[in-house]
RNA sequence: GCCCGGGUGGCGGAAUGGUAGACGCUGCGGACUUAAAAUCCGUUGUCCGCAAGGACGUGAGGGUUCGAGUCCCUCCUCGGGCACCA
């Protein structure tokens, strides 16, 4: 069964093994096993033309090696692989050259798999899924068709982020710093009738789930930042000659009330113009006029100086009845709180900026704190906490009471009430892209809408929320109905051109006879637009929806599918969801922090909701591996030139030395270069092993005895090395399990005799790391593949007791000899043969013996002066 | 600006408050070889010393401790995140 090298021969012995794997599906992961299950989960990749480079792999065989580990202690083991494959680039390319995506798709998916095949991973393949498969995408129309019903879909016009270069609108979380996240192109705001997702909805559940899962805290940080809840109030202030209108603000700091010395408004604030007083009215919408004009960028840049406007009008201060001017300044953001603040300028930095700015009053109304022994003055802006001053009745208080205190009393008088803001946005879902999942809705005039509603008991109203999603064009509303489940998967159709416009229409926009359609508003079925009417009541004209959904839906769910990959009736069967559960380990990149991993949650909890999971969270556990550099130290990029093709590294060194290597770099989670001459060195290593174990004709060493038993130190040190290698694994600290198991493998070379116990623990424990080497070893060693199926091995704690140690001698901290003692030595003896230790003494000569410290079995230190 | 995470030999990196530099790479010296590759042995933080040994040494400065790479304070610097969110 092995190969018939002689040698290290690894392109052989890699080949062989691949191929045993797959022949032998060694890694299937079977359903409803008597064993405890173990998913573990990779972030799948988009495959693109480039193919991988060596970046790509860390994360994979990381969790190769904690999944080969867990099938050898017994676990039955899911570790499946699929493609993200929806997304711009191959649509980009089919722009260029016509190529269907499709095409481009398939051609890189079989590239990817390759690539992936030549490292050697324990992969499931019978499980494999692609998101651009129709059998795959019903199942994220599915999921939008629930989302629909449940009202957490709707049709917006608003400004958007568009991206001129990329031809689409991008979401929130797509934008950084004015430029698109992929690509790196500037983005304007337009507006577009887009369909949103609510999920803001799910910002409270999505805050709290983070507190029981077991996640990097930076990432949990994001995550809680990007959702950002902040506690406050609202505050109703009257406005000096408009009894009908009230200004609503937004303030975390109810306590300050007492300092508001004036209001601002945001430039698009609804109530700004009727506040506008007549003398005012130029100056105002010049303003209004300018901010509009600018980007979001120079908007939010805060280099910047304050810049505002009076409007003539003045609000009235509910705690005190003073009159304070309404100001409208572009640092007020609409899309945030109520779109208008109450300015304390004396405790606010922005505000006491603006204020200098424009010379407006300055109110301090906390107190600072006294730093002991500072002489410098107390500085304005103060934003911290402290005593309550200038404040009437609350005088005295803390600021934490005082804004209970405050906020209750406005709550009596309807003058305000507690409340939570979040800086989370709802999730915008629509592309204008031809690459990606078809929206499984279409748009009818009103008549048509009241009759699917009418229909009680159709497959379309089935899926009608109860409040409808509609949208205005040309003064006529058009609403929204469900495509249901019965006719998904909404296949995607075959297009003449992949240009979009710079409309803001997807290519499928210009397939009229698959947009305009006739559609039953009872079973949801249609039929092309340009044919006739087909027979039968409930034919209603109805539009298609053309924008597609961005590439996050499919990876919003597609670890659940890998449970129940086939199954044409349901999403996952309920039962399979419950053998498997949530991925008991997910690894990847740390880039997804605030995209992808907050999506798939809020998705996640949503199907927790419709009951399809049994579990609230998806991702219970999560590591981020690091990044690799190039072997310059910088990122790898095509045009530096210095990205390392894994099939070259292969072809020189074996997938075992790759995987090894990687693994022994440093630390998985950080930024580290790649070293060819490290890489070297991990080969040198299995060189080693090989030779230490086989003879020149290939056939396991005479100095291997089956029946022998080592000396005490390679005991010893052979179980030293199981335990350090088993804890780091479960600690993913793979790099100094490579270390122990290359002491080990130093002295093993230095031995006269090995017993064959010793060797075959040794292949054991290389086997996650290095699988196809030990594989070919553990077949020569006489053993039967494969060796994932051998129980992992155990330590025995008792070969770490013995009767004597080494202790270290120091004189006042310093290290200065050492000695073997018996264990069971008390002080007393210990400190004698430290006093009479010739590295000791003379630093002991003329001193006296102020103190002794003694560490059993580590350490004696002398205090002497 | 605010919030995280780092900074240890020539390099990647190791070190539950207890021998700093494991392991690997590189360099140097040697063995084997006609030679090279491969392999093996020795050595490799800095300074002083023939040596034994000693002094210094984990970004900088201070502190706590018998003892600090590790804990605390201040600062420098690199990386990441957020950034007028009231």
């Amino acid at each position: 069964m092995s190969t018939e090298c002689t040698e290290y021969d690894f392109k052989k012995i890699e080949a062989h093994w691949q191929k045993f794997w797959k022949e032998n599906k060694t890694f299937r992961a079977e359903d409803f096993i008597d064993k405890p299950k173990y998913y573990i989960l990779d972030m799948f990749p988009y495959p693109s033309g480039a193919g991988l480079h060596i970046g790509h792999p860390e994360g994979w065989i990381a969790s190769d090696i904690l999944a080969r580990y867990k099938k050898a202690l017994g676990f039955n083991v899911l570790h499946p692989m699929g493609w993200d494959a929806f997304g711009l680039p191959a649509e980009q390319y089919a722009i260029s050259t016509g190529t269907h995506p499709r095409e481009t798709t398939r051609l890189n998916i079989e590239n990817f798999r390759q690539q992936i095949n030549r490292i050697g991973f324990a992969i499931d393949w019978d499980r494999e899924i692609n998101t651009t498969d129709p059998g795959y995408y019903k199942w994220t129309q599915w999921i939008f068709l629930h989302m629909f019903k449940h009202g957490l879909a709707y049709s917006d016009e608003r400004p958007v982020w568009w991206c001129p270069k990329l031809q689409s609108v991008l979401a929130n979380e797509e934008v950084i710093n004015g430029l698109s996240e992929r690509g790196g192109h500037p983005v304007e705001r337009r507006n577009f009738r887009q369909i949103v997702l609510r999920i803001t909805a799910y910002a409270e559940k999505l805050l709290e789930g983070l507190k029981n899962i077991d996640w990097p805290d930076s990432t949990k940080r994001q995550q809680i930042a990007w959702i950002g809840r902040s506690d406050g109030a609202e505050v109703v202030f009257d406005i000096d000659g408009y009894p009908d209108d009230k200004l609503n603000v937004f303030t975390t700091r109810p306590d300050t009330l007492f300092g508001a010395t004036y209001m601002v408004l945001s430039p698009e604030h609804p109530l700004v113009n009727k506040l506008t007083q007549s003398a005012y009215k130029n100056e105002v919408q010049d303003y209004i006029r300018n901010a509009a004009k600018k980007s979001d960028l120079d908007r939010t840049d805060l280099a910047k100086e304050k810049t505002g406007v009076f409007t003539g009008s003045f609000a009235i201060n509910p705690v005190n009845n003073e009159k304070i001017p309404v100001w409208i300044a572009d640092y007020v953001l609409m899309s945030y709180g109520t779109g208008a603040i109450m300015a304390v300028p004396a405790h606010d930095e922005r505000d006491y900026e603006f204020a200098q700015q424009f010379e407006l009053p300055i109110i301090e109304v906390i107190e600072q704190k006294q730093e002991v022994g500072s002489e410098s003055e107390n500085s304005l802006p103060y934003s911290g906490v402290g005593k309550m001053i200038n404040s009437g009745n609350y005088t005295g208080l803390d600021s934490a009471l005082g804004k209970e205190k405050v906020i209750s009393d406005l709550e009596k008088s309807s003058r305000g009430k507690a409340t939570v803001n979040y800086k989370l946005r709802d999730w915008l879902f629509s592309r204008q892209r031809y690459w990606g999942e078809p929206i499984p809705i279409v748009w009818v005039d009103e008549n048509a809408y009241e009759r699917a509603v009418g229909l009680t008991g159709s497959a379309v109203s089935a899926f009608i929320p109860k409040d409808p999603v509609r949208y205005k064009v040309d003064g006529i509303q058009r609403y929204a109905l469900p495509i249901p489940e019965s006719q998904l998967p909404l296949l995607l159709p075959e297009v003449e051109s992949f240009q979009p416009s710079d409309t803001g229409e997807s290519p499928l926009a210009n397939r009229r006879e698959w947009v305009e359609v006739w559609f039953n508003v009872d079973t949801g079925k249609s039929h092309p637009g340009d044919q006739e009417k087909p027979e039968g009541e409930n034919w209603v004209r109805a539009t298609r929806e053309t924008n597609t959904m961005p590439q996050w839906a499919g990876s919003c769910w597609y670890y659940l599918r890998y449970c129940d990959p086939n199954n044409d009736k349901k999403l996952i069967d309920p039962k399979i969801d419950d053998y498997w559960k949530s991925p008991d380990y997910y690894i990847g990149g740390a880039e997804h922090a605030v995209l992808h991993l907050l999506y798939a949650r809020f998705w996640h909890q949503f199907l927790y909701e419709l009951e399809v999971v049994k579990e609230p969270e998806p991702f219970c556990r999560l590591f981020h591996q690091g990044i690799i550099l190039g072997e310059d130290g910088t990122k790898m990029s095509k045009s530096k030139g210095n990205v390392i093709n894994p099939n070259v590294v292969i072809d020189e060194f074996g997938a075992d030395s790759l995987r090894l290597y990687e693994m022994f770099m440093g630390p998985l989670e950080s930024m580290k270069p790649w070293s060819t001459h490290g890489i070297d060195g991990v080969q040198r290593f299995l060189r080693r092993i090989w030779r230490v174990l086989m003879d020149r004709s290939g056939n396991l060493k005479n100095k291997i005895k089956e029946d022998t038993t080592d000396d005490p130190e390679t005991g010893l040190l052979l179980h030293q090395t199981i335990k350090k290698v088993t804890e780091d694994i479960e600690g993913l600290q793979f790099n100094t399990a490579v270390s122990q198991m290359m002491i080990l493998s130093n002295h093993l070379q230095k031995l006269e005799t090995i017993s064959l116990t010793t060797v075959k623990t040794f292949i054991q424990l290389l086997a996650p790391f290095a699988p196809h080497i030990s594989e070919e070893l553990w077949q020569r060693v006489g053993e039967e593949p494969s060796i994932v199926n051998a129980p992992w091995p155990r330590y025995d704690e008792s070969k770490f007791v013995t009767d004597k140690v080494k202790i270290i001698f120091q004189v006042n901290g310093k290290m200065r000899g050492e000695a073997l003692i018996p264990a069971d030595a008390e002080e007393n003896d210990v400190l004698a043969i430290a006093k009479e230790n010739p590295r000791v003494a003379p630093h002991l000569e003329g001193k006296n013996l102020r103190k002794v410290i003694f560490v059993p079995g580590k350490i004696l230190n002398i205090v002497a002066n």
